[in-house]
DNA sequence: CAGAGTTCGTTCAGATTTGAACCAGTACTC
DNA sequence: GAGTACTGGTTCAAATCTGAACGAACTCTG
């Protein structure tokens, strides 16, 4: 039974301010998505990483630790993307239990459209409000940390 | 029609590496708390604001603008911390509409149980991997877009 | 003090998320 | 090659979140 390690003020201060701010922008971008393309998040960030994909397309699990979702939610998300028709399951020619989510010409076009104003808003909040050094400590840190999440 | 505004690389690992550690962090805090208390995250971050205001009560607005949640997530979340007997509900004196959520002792008790179990995760996956620069960078850089977004 | 405009908190319907359970296919191991 | 263990994706029930709609109470004018 080791003593508690409570956070200091500047400990406590930069929680607080990485949390409170995490999830400010989150509603935000999620109300500006929503408003302009009716998309969520999750499904915007879908499309962007099946957009860079090679071949545009990606494995569903592979997918849904990128976009850190449950793959019962990426499921969910590529149903639904793709009865909206920016997305389309293939099957995986090397693994038979495989499926390849596969972005379409249309969801490259939505994605063309919504991109920008979506940039605005990470702009306007985040980007151009930081420094360049800010920017560059802001990625060292987040990268320790993701890192040793993705380790598990 | 102005011309998109890109991200260049450094700005694009920047953005990349803050939203997928929120949302790995996030993950990570969840399923600490569930499996340690029972509790999500917003349960808890309300038990501590609440334990921390004076006369350890707030009103449901101003807690659920600080906790970063909409007023029927906060109502719902009040509902349950009061069937687990952690938090009760008192009319406002000075406003009739009001209502002031207050921990009660169980609460401050769940809490102190709590606390070190989470703050470990917070310390391990953020806190202790960060120099005292970093820290501090990004206590300001978050704090620049907390206010703008909190300014609406 | 009447009335318009706000603000407070709840209720409601709908969307989304999660983990557990499950089946199908793959990869080791002997 | 049979057997066991693992991985990939879906389905399911339950929990939670959001915004809109609502009624009640406050505030500010005139």
């Amino acid at each position: 039974m080791t003593e508690t390690r409570w956070l200091d003020p500047t400990e406590m201060a930069a929680w607080r301010a990485f949390l409170s701010t995490s999830h400010l922008l989150e509603r935000r971008i999620e109300e500006q998505l929503k408003s302009a393309a009716g998309l969520t998040h999750p499904q915007y960030e879908i499309l962007v990483r099946l957009a860079d994909a090679p071949g545009r397309q990606m494995r569903m699990t592979e997918l849904a630790r990128g976009v850190v979702v449950s793959k019962s939610a990426l499921t969910y998300q590529i149903n639904q993307l793709e009865k909206a028709g920016l997305v389309e399951r293939t099957t995986c020619p090397s693994d038979d239990r495989g499926v390849l989510a596969v972005i379409t010409e249309a969801g490259i076009q939505c994605l063309r459209q919504v991109a920008p104003g979506h940039l605005d808003v990470v702009r306007a909040y985040l980007i151009d409000r930081l420094t360049r050094e800010e920017l560059e400590s802001m990625t060292t840190a987040m990268t320790k940390t993701e890192q040793a999440l993705r380790a598990e």
